[in-house]
DNA sequence: TAGATTGTTAATCGATTAACAATC
DNA sequence: TAGATTGTTAATCGATTAACAATC
């Protein structure tokens, strides 16, 4: 069904979803292009656009069942999936990652983190064990794993990376404030929390500008 | 100077200068937009626009010095000021956000997290005291806050939102994995994390497609 | 000077918006 | 049926790329 689909909207689909979320929660049973245009600031052409990227979902003179949307959408993005994950890097970020309730919610599952730090090793986050960095290559020779994430200082992410790409994992989520070398068929997803604090503050500093 | 700037290329800023500030580490002073674009998988075309947006920070026949427009970019984005941050919640999330490192070196001071857990009122974070949530606008009305950190539940962050305001805060950073309502001249700059994650997961599902 | 590379204008490409027939 | 709203095609707008004269 799904040719081609640019990244923009790609993009715009988490958003699609955890309104159309919200909306369920709130007991919103039916909703057209306009009003969730006026809720997400959209223009409802786009979100019609967005929408029939994958398929009709709505019906003329109605609009779109919202719980039956979220599903499409959730399946689209591979939210009814069961994702394993481990976390490489045991400090503040690996720790709030793994402690994020949403992400276990949306079917991601942390199976283990791993670290360098002699005092880490061998104890739990929550219930995840952290174990030694020495053992990645081990567990991954062991342990399915879907997802990565690099939750460590950037001096060291290249180096782990080539590391999970070698042990076979496809996927990572890298909290760590560098872009990384990576092959094709490796995907990653860069968070680059700096970047998004530097825009707030580019913001400010233009904001008496227009 | 500038103009109106795009979105688009606001969003490439701090990818400049992540890029120039490794280059510079790395001893290199001077580039070319052709070796920047190669490094930053951007066009020379795209590269030599985004810097003109700006002004004419290069010299024909050389390129650009690295140190210089580093320096240009860096007070474009606004780090050559001091902001002052506080945080509310003082749960991982806020946790990682103190302790994130890069922050105080690009001129990002947290002075006070707010959280609403009696076990953690009256400690602190590092070095950085932990307020109750309470003590908010009493805390505004004696101190000058630049930004304001959401890290805290969905359920609570409108109406924290709204208190901040009603404090003067015009900036936040959200962590909240929802999107807020806000007067047009408060600037709010949303991370969404699981929004991330699930643009992950979208790609490896969909990554036999084409 | 000759070679390299910018700054900037013009051309292209892609994404967003508008319009409307189809239809629930 | 009449009214509403989709799915989809066409028009517009904006961002990216190409080209090249200016100039270091």
């Amino acid at each position: 069904m799904a040719g081609y689909v640019s990244d923009a909207v790609i993009r715009r689909l988490p958003g699609y979803y955890r309104h159309l979320r919200e909306l369920e929660t709130a007991g919103v049973t039916q909703i057209s292009s306009q009003e969730l245009g006026k809720r997400m600031q959209l223009t409802p052409s786009q979100i019609r656009q967005d929408i029939n990227c994958f398929g009709g979902f709505g019906r003329q003179g109605y609009g779109y069942n919202v719980t039956e949307l979220k599903g499409h959408i959730g399946e689209i993005l591979g939210l009814d999936r069961l994702h394993k994950v481990i976390i490489l890097g045991a400090g503040s970020i690996g720790t709030a990652v793994a402690r994020y309730p949403t992400f276990s919610r949306e079917g991601f599952e942390t199976i283990a983190m791993f670290d360098v730090a002699v005092d880490k090793v061998g104890g739990t986050v929550g219930d995840i064990p952290v174990l030694s960095m020495d053992k990645l290559e081990s567990f991954l020779g062991e342990n399915h794993v879907d997802i990565a994430v690099l939750a460590l200082p950037a001096a060291y992410a290249q180096d782990t990376l080539d590391r999970l790409y070698a042990g076979g994992v496809r996927a990572v989520w890298n909290f760590a404030p560098t872009d990384l070398n990576h092959p094709n068929e490796m995907i990653v997803v860069n968070v680059h929390l700096s970047d998004s604090l530097q825009i707030l503050s580019y913001r400010m500093a233009h904001s008496e500008d227009e």
